[in-house]
DNA sequence: CGTCTATTTGAATGTACTCAAAAGCGGTGG
DNA sequence: CCACCGCTTTTGAGTACATTCAAATAGACG
């Protein structure tokens, strides 16, 4: 169970075999079944949670009822919602499963708590969070620089993993565009590849 | 010069004066003329600049040729290239001045040795990083989410200190649309208004 | 097998784009 | 101080890409 931690943890600062088992102290083990719901829009995100098995989303519905994901995850991933997680507000998101998954769960306090145990995770999570940002100014720029054919081809490479595993529609939601479109760009690429 | 700088971290993290005194010894005072360059593309982000007065952006050019700004600054802003900057890898961004602007630089070992020096600015920086994270969050979810007009809209209610400061022009690279595009929002929504 | 949802396709529409040109504005030098 | 120059903003006309609405086909799941 916390073989994936671990090595996800190490790729980012070193520790002793005894500091990892204090970690695991700090994380709550939980399974959500394909479909269910971690968390619900209107509820405050309370953890962070880190992917050892499965598949979900975040995602938002806006006022036309369209749904637009903010972010997939698969293992080796966290999924959350920083905002209602660190500010402690509602969230707008709701998080699901496409498949079962195996998750670890960090509530606030155990992240400060884990944090003053043992403080190179101070560090740990400040890397964490400054991929997240780099990764997300990427998405941005992307999005306002590439056309969405571009952006499909750019997920394909950068993600394939995820493409294989989430329906198409849900792609297109990551991406902005309708599903209609999507499928209409995948029958373009395929006539011209 | 200073006084900005301290206002701008008591609002995160509580500081005596000494230890206000000596984290000032980091920063490198910098002034950069209108239109000219902080960082050009190519050359690493050295870096992280706080603005003490003025007003800046840093953008891209894509394959097209054409401008994309990633982020505008004035007073109380960061502004920088946290992949070029964390990573020590030649940034794709350029950061210029709109107006005269003074700046405090800290590089990346000034950075660290302050973190080391009074390890509160380790959360101070992890404070940063999640707002700017959670900030560039709501920035993709609107650009998937509203239309040019609901995102321009946002950006006067978010931004109206930038709004008046900058070009129209450069307003339309950072919503994501052409000048002459936002030209015709405006026209609309002030027939309609 | 039947139902429900995802994907594909078609036709019409709309939003934002490109190209082109005019009008407006700001700064500079005579 | 004014005339000129360059750049920004506006406007017009035609186009392209993605959307909506609608319907057919294909797949997944019980």
């Amino acid at each position: 169970m916390f073989d994936l931690l671990r090595k996800h943890i190490l790729k980012r600062i070193d520790l002793t075999k005894a500091e990892f088992q204090q970690c695991t102290t700090y994380f709550i083990p939980k399974r959500v079944r394909k479909h269910r719901y971690l968390l619900e829009s209107g509820d405050v995100s309370r953890y962070a949670a880190f992917v050892v098995k499965g598949c979900l989303r975040s995602y938002t519905i806006d006022q036309a009822g369209e749904e637009h994901i903010a972010q997939f995850a698969i293992e080796d991933w966290w999924i959350g919602d920083p905002y209602s997680y660190f500010e402690n507000q509602p969230s707008v998101y709701s998080i699901d499963a496409f498949e079962d998954s195996e998750l670890l769960l960090l509530d606030r306090a155990s992240m400060e708590k884990l944090c003053l145990a043992i403080p190179k995770f101070e560090r740990f999570f400040r890397l964490l969070l400054q991929a997240n940002f780099i990764a997300s100014q990427r998405r941005i720029m992307q999005s306002l620089s590439a056309t969405a054919e571009e952006r499909y081809l750019q997920f394909l490479k950068n993600y394939p993993a995820i493409f294989s595993r989430v329906p198409q529609k849900q792609i297109a939601s990551y991406l902005g565009i309708t599903p209609q479109s999507l499928s209409r760009i995948r029958r373009h690429l395929s006539k011209h590849a």
